[in-house]
DNA sequence: ATGGTAGTCGCACTA
């Protein structure tokens, strides 16, 4: 059996970063890192620093000062297509691993936040967070057709679905990432193909977790009013390859969100066994 | 009821 360490972080701009990244990678022992906004186009992206790290093989979908995707990795990967125009936001990336005997796919991914209002016929923003969700629905349907039920999904969901994935429920739930419309639709992903949601698998669900906080809200260590963003998800097939291992298998690095500069979110990290 | 912060690009936009 080999162990698989996953990573998931939304760093906000990967070349301000980049040091952080890398002894993150370092200290965790990290073997694939999902980044979204990494803010660059690929030319830009930072390969020096991964490559001298041992992560040689990298896959990045970016575009200038917004958004992008890129997944860094020692072991190899193999570039997959997206539903998605990769020129217009850069917010997949899909590739495949190959572990010994078996193999699975990872799309990392950077859904859209959707903009203050919660109303997709006022907020074009908004409507694009759910059609993104819904093409995400339809491309797991042709996944899962055409046989590859090995499927790991993880990334910047900007959707905090359970009650104790947010600071306060009540407050929050006309708040863009937990009202009942998008949390709904995203439900309906995960219950259209069976996905599990790791964390929530794990540890209980009155437990707070969460994995961002705002860089507008002062003391989050005093006031811990932060939001459960960052999302691993497997497929059923792989459910004894996540949730084997109990709940240390998976953590929210929490400590990173207090490093100098930080990035509003926290990497998340799911130990994958595989045979 | 509003504003608070951060990053990139360039004096606006996204989160």
């Amino acid at each position: 059996m080999s162990t698989i360490k996953i990573a998931t972080w939304n760093i906000n701009s990967v070349r301000l970063r980049i040091e952080q990244v890398i002894r993150f990678l370092k200290e965790q022992d990290i073997d694939v890192l999902c980044l979204q906004e990494i803010k660059c186009e690929e030319p830009q992206f930072p390969y020096d620093p991964f490559r001298e790290a041992g992560y040689e093989h990298i896959e990045v979908s970016g575009m200038k000062g917004y958004h992008g995707t890129a997944t860094v990795s020692k072991i190899p990967l193999e570039r997959l297509p997206t539903a998605f125009c990769p020129r217009e936001e850069a917010r997949h990336v899909s590739t495949r691993i190959v572990v010994g005997k078996t193999d699975f796919e990872l799309h990392n991914f950077y859904i859209p936040a959707g903009g203050d209002i919660a109303d997709p016929v006022e907020n074009l923003k908004f409507k694009h967070k759910l059609d993104f969700l819904a093409t995400m629905n339809a491309y797991f349907t042709q996944r899962f057709a055409i046989g590859d039920d090995q499927q790991v999904l993880v990334g910047d969901f900007n959707i905090a679905p359970h009650e104790n994935d947010v600071w306060s429920h009540k407050q929050l739930l006309k708040v863009v990432s937990h009202t009942p419309l998008e949390v709904g639709i995203l439900k309906d992903l995960q219950d259209s193909h069976d996905f599990i949601d790791v964390a929530r698998a794990l540890i209980d669900d009155d437990e707070k977790l969460f994995s961002w906080w705002s860089y507008r809200s002062r003391d989050i260590n005093k006031s811990d009013r932060g939001r459960r963003l960052d999302h691993i998800w497997v497929s059923q097939a792989l459910k004894d390859a996540a949730l084997c291992g109990g709940r240390d298998g998976f953590k929210v690095h929490r400590d990173c969100r207090f490093w100098e500069r930080p990035s509003d979110h926290a990497p998340i990290v799911l130990d994958l066994n595989l045979p």
